[in-house]
DNA sequence: CGGTATCCTTTTAGATACTG
DNA sequence: CAGTATCTAAAAGGATACCG
């Protein structure tokens, strides 16, 4: 629900922004392009998350059904984290973010060190 | 800066990506693609943001380059922000992500209902 | 290993009032 | 109109310890 290319408050578009508007979500989803992941293995991949904050943005991005969670009985225990098809269709948007990223990062980082404040 | 296809800490992918994981910064750079706005303007248009988190999104986009803020001696004033060029090559990506939204933002809105947390 | 629970600090954001 | 200042509430996130 757009008016002209401009978001209204509460459309189902500005909703679904919100859940992948997320530094650690896309990040996450991201790692788990490709290949289905355990929780430690994501942890290291990402590096600078925490237990607590991996687990929550899993969770969310479950609850969301973008990945699922499967645990295996077992000493030690095993969970692999995996996305839908839902998810999997994420990626190709986040794959073009990124590429903008990766071509513009250091332009942007040019722009913050010349930045002076009006 | 990647390995395989997974973020690595402090890669200038990861930096840019922060810029953009924010909800209003997604919301207000839609909100400037095609025309100049002014500030009211943007906050009408975006709906439930106050002026003091659309002032400070702003700066954080024009700091980055994605935006610039052209202010008019006049009473009243007139300030007008508009995308830099550096700033107008992020509208595709953010569209193919807000296309992505309007397709699947149901989807998520059902998932969300159906949820158990196990 | 994959969590939770607790504590604490930082960040984010809303409301309101005021100014050039 | 566009912005700043102040205050406050809420959310996010790190550290650490503990559990099945």
């Amino acid at each position: 629900v757009t008016a002209g290319n401009v978001f209204l408050a509460d459309c189902p578009a500005r909703l679904a922004v919100e859940i992948i508007a997320d530094k650690w979500a896309v990040v996450v989803l991201y790692g788990l392009a490709g290949q289905p992941r355990r929780h430690g293995e994501l942890a290291g991949l990402i590096g600078g998350i925490s237990k607590k904050v991996l687990t929550h943005t899993l969770r969310r991005l479950e609850s969301s059904g973008l990945v699922t969670r499967q645990a295996y009985a077992a000493a030690p225990p095993r969970v692999e984290y995996e996305l839908t098809e839902l998810g999997r269709t994420l990626i190709d948007p986040i794959r073009t973010l990124t590429r903008w990223a990766e071509a513009n990062g250091e332009a942007i980082l040019d722009a913050q060190d010349r930045y002076q404040p009006a």
